[in-house]
Formats: structure tokens, sequence, C-alpha cells
DNA sequence: CGACACTTTGAAGACGATCAACGCCGGTGG
DNA sequence: CCACCGGCGTTGATCGTCTTCAAAGTGTCG
């Protein structure tokens, strides 16, 4: 089987953290793995929330239409990511937002009620998920505030940074994850816009070609993007420690 | 005791409902309350976080500066919501924002350890709390939308709107419940701006004057804030439902 | 080679921020 | 009782930024 592999790489999550391995394993069996080829629509908006997805590869494209046909890309979830937790914790039956994979990707499906009878069942799952939604909701601040108070290069700078987090690029060159239409819907801005933003930042530091960029100075870049990223950085580097396995700079310190 | 009635004003609270008067009592005994003078900052960006707070009376707030010294408001907490479980459950051990009550109010205040345990102990109260954050995060995210997405007169539009669902207002006439600069900087604009926009919905059918604002026709601005609104009102609509007790409109339906 | 998706570039216009001045009101002190 | 002050809000003028519409460039794939 060539998908044996799937639900292991599902046991790793920090959902799971803290859990025996029979539960973890109990816990898989009651999902399905799925395979889901890009631009395939898994679900759609106002779609019953039938449903909790754990994103094993690719990366799912999550966003709204308003009215006039205009789409905005509420988020990106890529491998290790979850979908629908929020929908389905809040009681939300309809679904909020499309998901269509923006590659080939693989997802565990479970049923929505398995969501809510595990938290039920162990109280360290439902602490982690408990977790989890805490993280959310500060990061949607966070974009809140962001996309309040920014200007369309610091949204910028401020993303190709965190990419650089997230999936651990290194920041003296690495390429785009995403087409540069995605991103500017990402960020809330027009294509053109994010065109004509990335090359100003040269001014500041990163030349981008095609899809490769270079970041010259994280220091500058970090200040540029301002105190707000950098002091909600204190969380999201514990979320980095969990993630890792907890005690990895204990080690170093 | 003046105070004797406010525990019982928390019981009330979603977070509580589904639990024995009993737990509810033993609970509640683990809050202190406490009188926020209104300018007298309760908890500052930074700070170690030490308490889960209940606005029983009153309204908070919250928000953060940048380095230039710009402030932005992310959120005002009322009576009835709730100030820290994001921090204490995801282990963010300083303070987000700032919180300054904007009129004299009234707290309860939990130890942090206290809403982490009763989390444990409670799978009722595991599950509010899951809900409440999820609700959060939607919330949130949705902002985060509109901010990328709106002109500042939908998004004063759709804050008016909002006022009358949260304080249950009468749409045909009721007084602003804080200051225009506060609102202002809630909804990430300029004073100046804010102010210029109240003038310009009196095409829309809204009209202010001072603090007195007139909604002539409600369905309008529904239409004109857009399609978003309205979608993610399925879930609020949901949220309103339970907050009143849950079955409100079975019994009309 | 041509079709098509994706991106870049240009020019015009709308919108919100900024700076500055003024009006309004409640409080304080002479 | 009036003069002064400070907080708050309004209004005007200007400027920079982002959107919009239009056109052209780049790449891939049949």
């Amino acid at each position: 089987m060539l998908y044996a592999a799937f639900p292991d790489s599902a046991k790793g999550l920090p959902l799971f953290s803290g859990m025996t391995e029979q539960d973890k394993q109990a816990l898989l069996a009651g999902g399905k793995v799925r395979n889901c080829p890009r631009g395939q629509m898994l679900f759609a908006h106002g779609e019953p929330v039938t449903h909790f997805f754990v994103v094993i590869s690719g990366a799912f494209q999550l966003f709204r239409a308003n009215a006039e046909g205009h789409e905005k890309t509420i988020a990106i979830a890529k491998a290790g990511q979850t979908m629908c937790e929020g929908e389905i914790m809040d009681s939300c039956h309809a679904h909020r937002v499309n998901a269509v994979p923006v590659e080939d990707s693989v997802v565990m499906a479970f049923p929505a009620a398995w969501l809510k009878e595990t938290a039920k069942k162990y109280n360290i799952f439902a602490l982690n998920l408990l977790s989890l939604l805490a993280q959310q909701a500060h990061l949607a601040e966070v974009e809140a505030e962001h996309q309040a108070t920014m200007s369309a290069a610091q949204l910028v700078a401020c993303f190709l940074q965190r990419l650089c987090v997230i999936y651990d690029f290194d920041p003296k060159g690495f390429d785009l994850p995403y087409s540069k239409s995605l991103i500017a819907s990402r960020l809330g801005m027009e294509l053109e816009t994010f065109s004509r933003t990335l090359a100003k930042l040269k001014d500041h530091g990163i030349t981008v070609d095609g899809t490769r960029v270079i970041i010259n100075d994280l220091q500058r870049i970090e200040a540029y993007v301002c105190g707000v990223c950098s002091v909600s950085g204190e969380c999201q580097t514990h979320q980095a420690m969990e993630k890792m396995g907890f005690d990895e700079d204990r080690k170093s310190s």
C-alpha cells in the first residue's frame, strides 16, 4: 500500500502530542486518506460541513467570493495544517469558505462528529485543539491589524519573511511556493500592486526575480515590518518550539 | 454586599452552559471581583499573563501601539466577554495587548492556571471554550477580510449594523456607545476619515448627528456591506441564538 | 506556430492619511 | 459671571498609495 505511511505523518501533529501510541492509532483509524488533484474543489462555501481534514501533502487555497465575483484568499493550508476545526467546534453547519488544492494534494478526512467526540473523550486532545484555535485566533487578529495598518510593501515583506520561518527556507535564496496571483489574493491586494511592490522592495534589501527571492538583510526587514510582528513573535517562536518537539532549544541554551 | 450579585451574572455565560449549579458555584469561587476605574490600565502589552478575566460591567479597550506610537484598537470587550483566554490557552506568557477600561468597569479575575485546569477537569467547559475560541478566530478572519476588501464607508456601515445586533439597539435610533476616536481606532482608520465617512453614509440611508445614529433601511445596508457579512451571518445568528438560550426561534418557527 | 495562463508595465483616477485650522463643550479659576 | 483651557470632533487642502483599465511581455504545451 502506497498510502500506508500517510497516517503516520499525521501522528506527529501537535494535535496528538501527549497521547499514547495506542490512542493515536485508534483515533487515526477514524479517518480516510483521500487524493485531491489540483483544482478539484474539496468543499464549497455554503455546503454542509461533514468532515474535519488534515492536509497530508500539497496545499489548499481557502477563499471566499463576494457578490461581484471578486475572490479573497483567507488562508493557504499546507501539509500538517488542518481544515474545518473552527466550523465544527463553532457548530457552524455550512462551510464558510471554498477549499481548492493549488497542487495535487492528499488529505485525511474524519467525520465532523469524530472531532467533537475526540475532544470530549480525551482531555489532552481538547487542550491541544484549544491551543490550535487560540493560535489561529491570534494569527487572524494580527493579520487584521496588519491589513489595517501596513502598506503593501510591508505586507509583502512580512509575508516573505514569514515564508522563510514556516517553510524553513533560506532567506539568502528561495523560490516562491505559490503563484503570484495566489499570494496577491492572500495578501488582499491586486496582482498589479503585488508585482509593482516586489520591484520596490529592492530598496529594502529584498530582490525578487521571477519566482526567486533573496532577502539580503533579515534584521532590516524585521524592523521594517515593525514592532507588531516581532512582538507577537514571542508566541510564534513558542509555537515553533512546540512543533519541533518542545526542547530543541533547551539543549542549545 | 453590593457585589454579591456579580458572580451570578457570570453564571449565565455561554462558557458555563451545560454545567450544574454546584459546579458553576465551585468554579466561580476561584475568581475575585475587581473594580476598574475608567482609564486605569488593567494589564499592559508585554507583562506576564497572570489572570483570565470576565467583564462583568463596563467595557475595555484592547490595543497595541507600534514603534511610532500609533495605537490600533484590536477589540472592545464589553460585559459578558472574556479576556486573555487566547493567551492562556496558547501558553503565551506575555500579554499581547494593553487593556484599559473606557468606562468604570468591573471584572472577575481568575488565576491563569484556573482556566487550563477547569478545561482539563470539565469536558463541557473545554467544549464551550473551544466554541468560544472558534468564534473568535472566525470573527478575526472576517475582520481581516473586511479590512482587506472593504472601503471605509462599508466598514463603518458594517460596524453600525453590528452594534445593533450586539447591543440589541433599535436601528431606528440609538446612541454610539463609545467615543468616535475609539471607534475609528477600532476600525483601523483615522478620526478624520471616520468623521467624513459618517457624512457620506447619508447617501446610503444612515444618518448620524453627534452620537445619534438612525439607520433607515437595514436591508439596504446589509446589501451594501456585501455578501461576506450576510453569508457569515449564518454562524453569527447561530451564536446569537445560543447566547439567548438556544431555542428562542424554535418556538417562533 | 499559436493558444493560453500568468505576469509585467503604463496611465488615470479614487481613496484615505496627513497637516492645519477651526468649532464645540465642560471644567477651572479668577 | 466670564475668560481660559483642554479634550474631542469637524472641515479643508494636499499628497501618496492602491485600484482599475488597457496593453504588451513571457512561458509552456499541444
